[in-house]
DNA sequence: CCTCCAAGTGATAATGGAATTCATTAATTT
DNA sequence: AAATTAATGAATTCCATTATCACTTGGAGG
């Protein structure tokens, strides 16, 4: 099944409907895949190619994608938000240059011997990690 | 050596004044050792105290603060920037409730253990997580 | 194929956190 | 004490995001 079918099934299954704008929004996340996008971003692009959708559509959109799972929403250092296409099984996490801001994506099948074999395999020195874990605490446990 | 001489001193080394909003944001972050403040918090604490300082002075010395390891800049998943103190050797890590935005620290001692003990070590049910390691890449490394 | 209407859209205004400006004040040097 | 420099704070600006609301549209049911 193709990847834009794929989409439009989760859209389509979640009664909500797969309109013109939604259509453009998922084109260019596709086109860009493996980029990190702004809402901007986005938007520009569809201008750009002459698909104008309005930025308030876009936030909306890309708000909704990120509640089916079809997007991921990460938040870097500076102010905005950026997105990228969920890849199923794919989870991965993001060394963070401080001096140019270059983000180089990682794995994380073998999570305990990250620390030693990063420098190594990327040749990224890390000088800070930051790590979140997310789920529900013992208070929210059903 | 008291917390706040060892602040004074990394502050004067730095070749900064401690001045007197400086010291009462210090006051007010170590009273509050523990939680995480924004810089607005900060700003409403001086002004309930009678001891106002401006905002604009408040967000300079956060970031002067941060710049001087005295503090640590968090950003979780909404729109504001945190600050806690950092206490030194004790880098922590946060658990994200994702019900209650509860948040819950934990230390590193055991990177490889952790995915597996967290569970059970503070009763939280781990959906997700992020990691992100900060450095210098390849081609910035002097 | 047509009608209807909830769902969706988009121009614009509003919001809110953070950064900046600039005139004023405090501290330091000569 | 005059001059230079650092720091402050009220007000303004910036910028990403969200809210508003009149208008449009997709598609289910006739």
């Amino acid at each position: 099944m193709s990847r834009i079918k794929e989409i439009e099934n989760k859209l389509v299954h979640a009664k909500y409907k797969l309109t013109t704008p939604r259509r453009l929004i998922m084109e260019i996340l596709l086109e860009n895949e493996g980029e990190h996008l702004t809402a901007e971003d986005i938007h520009n692009r569809l201008r750009e190619k002459g698909q104008p959708v309005g930025l308030a559509t876009v936030y909306r959109t890309l708000e909704l994608f990120c509640e089916l799972g079809i997007l991921s929403r990460l938040n870097f250092e500076d102010a905005s938000s950026y997105y990228e296409l969920e890849e199923h099984d794919q989870h991965h996490h993001h060394l963070i240059c401080l001096a140019c801001n270059r983000i180089i994506e990682f794995s994380d099948e073998l999570l305990e011997d990250f620390m030693v074999s990063i420098e190594r395999k990327y040749g990224f020195e890390v000088t800070d990690h930051k790590i979140k874990y997310l789920g529900y605490c013992s208070h929210c446990r059903n």
